[in-house]
Parts: C-alpha cells; sequence; structure tokens
DNA sequence: GTCTATAGGCAGATAGAC
DNA sequence: GTCTATCTGCCTATAGAC
C-alpha cells in the first residue's frame, strides 16, 4: 500500500485487469473508492475482534491476539491500511476521513471493554483509566508499524509490540498498592 | 506537512514567493529538495536532543523532555516528518529513504544512551535491553502523534505519551523482585 | 537568481459505442 | 459492464531571456 496520494485508478485498475473507465462504472470518483476500501477494511477487522473476543481466554491472551492482528497486517502489507491513510489526514475527501476516525473509535472501544473486564477480573493491573490505556495501545501498535516499516525486518515489530503488551497490561505480581517498604 | 506525494513544488514555491523554475536552480529535482527538508529537521531535532542531554538532569526528566519535544512538533505541523515520511516510505526516492532512516536511527542511539545511563544511576527500572525500550519509546510517541492527528484535540497526544513515559521508564516503587506476598 | 514560456507526462474523469 | 477515445488539469522539469 502507497497511501492515498501514492496509487492511482489506473494502478487499481491494472490490478483488475480493467480500464479506468470500468472503474468509474463503479466507483464514482476516487474518493468514493477509498472510502470502499477503508470500510472494507474496517469490517474485517472487526470481525477479527469479535472472533478474539469470543475466545473462551482472559484479557492478556485477548491482548496478545489483538497485537498479533497488527503483525498479520505488517507480514501482508508492511502496514495497517488506517494508520498510513492517518498520516496523510488532512489530504484525505472528508467522507475517508471520516471512515478513519469510525476503525480507530471502533477499536479503542473494543480495547476499552476487554481492559475493563480484564481489570475487573483481576487479571489486568493498570493505574489511569482503560480509555487511555486503550489509546497508548493503540498509538503504540500503530507507532511500532510506522517506525519498523524502514526496516525489513519483520521481528522488530513483534520484539517491540511484546516490550509494549508486557508492559501495559502486565498481571499483577502484588496486590495492594501499599506503601513502599524499605 | 502533507507527506512527500502530498505536496507540490508549486506549493513551496508559492511559499517562498518565488517559481518552480527559480526552486529548481536551487534544488535539482523533488528528491533533492525532499532530502534537505528531512537533513534540516534532522539537524533540529539533533541540537534539541543535545541540549536537552547538556541538562543537569536525571534521566526521567530527560525522557519528559523528549516526549515534550514530540508535543512541540505536534503544535507546530501535527505531525513528526520522518514519522509522516515512514508512512509513504516505499514511494520515496532512495536518498529520503536513508535520510529517514538516519533520523530514527539517531533517536535511538539517544535514547539508548539516556536509558542505559538511567538505569546504571539507579533512576530507571525495566527488564530488557535499553535498545528495545528505546524502540518501544519512539514507536508510542510517533504512534500517539499519528493517532491523534484526526482528532483536534493536543490534550489526546499529550495524555497518551504521559501514559507511556509512566509505564515505559517508571522509577522503582519498590526494591527486590520479592515472592509476592498475599 | 529569478523570470516567462513551454515541453511531456500522468492524473482523474467523461462521452459514447459495443 | 467494459471498452476506446478524449478532455482538462496539474505535475516535474527544462530552455533561454533578463
Amino acid at each position: 500500500m502507497r497511501g492515498f496520494n501514492g496509487f492511482s485508478y489506473a494502478d487499481v485498475a491494472g490490478e483488475l485487469d480493467i480500464t479506468t473507465a470500468s472503474l468509474h462504472y463503479h466507483y464514482r470518483g476516487k474518493a468514493e473508492l477509498g472510502k470502499a476500501l477503508i470500510d472494507r477494511y474496517g469490517e474485517r477487522f472487526a470481525e477479527a475482534l469479535d472472533a478474539i473476543y469470543a475466545r473462551p481466554a482472559g484479557a492478556l491472551p485477548k491482548l496478545r491476539a489483538y497485537a498479533d492482528l497488527y503483525a498479520g497486517v505488517m507480514d501482508e502489507e508492511r502496514m495497517c491500511l488506517c494508520g498510513m491513510l492517518a498520516a496523510e489526514y488532512r489530504t484525505l475527501p472528508e467522507p475517508m476521513q471520516d471512515a478513519v476516525v469510525t476503525f480507530f473509535d471502533a477499536n479503542e472501544a473494543w480495547l476499552d471493554r476487554v481492559l475493563r473486564e480484564g481489570r475487573k477480573r483481576g487479571e489486568l493491573t493498570f493505574s489511569g483509566s482503560p480509555r487511555e490505556v486503550a489509546r497508548a495501545l493503540i498509538s503504540a501498535l500503530e507507532g511500532a508499524l510506522l517506525t519498523s516499516r524502514p526496516y525489513a525486518d519483520p521481528d522488530r515489530f513483534r520484539a517491540t509490540a511484546r516490550e509494549m503488551i508486557k508492559r501495559l497490561a502486565s498481571p499483577a505480581p502484588r496486590r495492594a498498592p501499599a506503601a513502599p517498604r524499605r
């Protein structure tokens, strides 16, 4: 993927072995085509999130599975579509901007739920609001995808992601936030 | 900033109130212009890092100052130049790709040093290698810039960054990794 | 150093035949 | 639905006068 400003109608048409005129029959313009691509991406991602949530597993395995989703994206396309589009957000037509925001909001809501439930059950320990932690986690994973892009090594992303999740939602090694003893 | 594919020679020339032909006198082509922009950005960033390192402060304040650098970038341009270019890395001419990598490597090296020294002096506590943590920190901050782009609120970035640094390099609240007592 | 003029290419988009 | 042909506009880049 090359971003909205980095791909052309001809690129997509060529991939489908049709002409740009034919592509125009299906999508009025580039903005509409772009929005459709985001929506499809968002739907697939949402399905994957549902599948993870349905598993009979704890919060921490779910978070790890969430990170693995990103790793899978990286293997296939080397970057999350919406992460890339966020970079050129200001140049996007409005319908595409809205679709990008929708994607991030959905991720945040899903993580918020997992984090909230995980803390309630005592599986996770973190200070601050679940929403803040959810945003931090999304930021960290998107950022890890972004910064590992220039480096061919996929392990670079995996190592960073592992580092993140360990710190963001580590199972409580201790109980009470008692006063430090020396 | 709109990225490499999102700005034109005419944009830059217009900003300088000259013509594109004049701009060509100074920079042979768009690739050379782009590389010069990255280099200038990298130099300024490096100067800021030197200034932070020279301060008579501990590792943690230095890390906070590092995060503030990103916050400053966000206020001015809403995105780190190299973070944005990393998203469209594959479409960049080679000299620009190299310049982007140089930027990230320099950041990593600086953080690695601060983290290493901070741990040695007992100011920071983290498991794993300083290099891994450095990468995680860069990822987190770049990602926070990226994902807060669609949301006008600058506090969104600040809150996420604070959340990160608290977790990434928190001063040890306790000493020994003793067995959990119940 | 900066300009006007212009080349040459590729972009997104449309008309109309099949 | 897909095609050919074509339009218009913007892009990077160059030539050559001042």
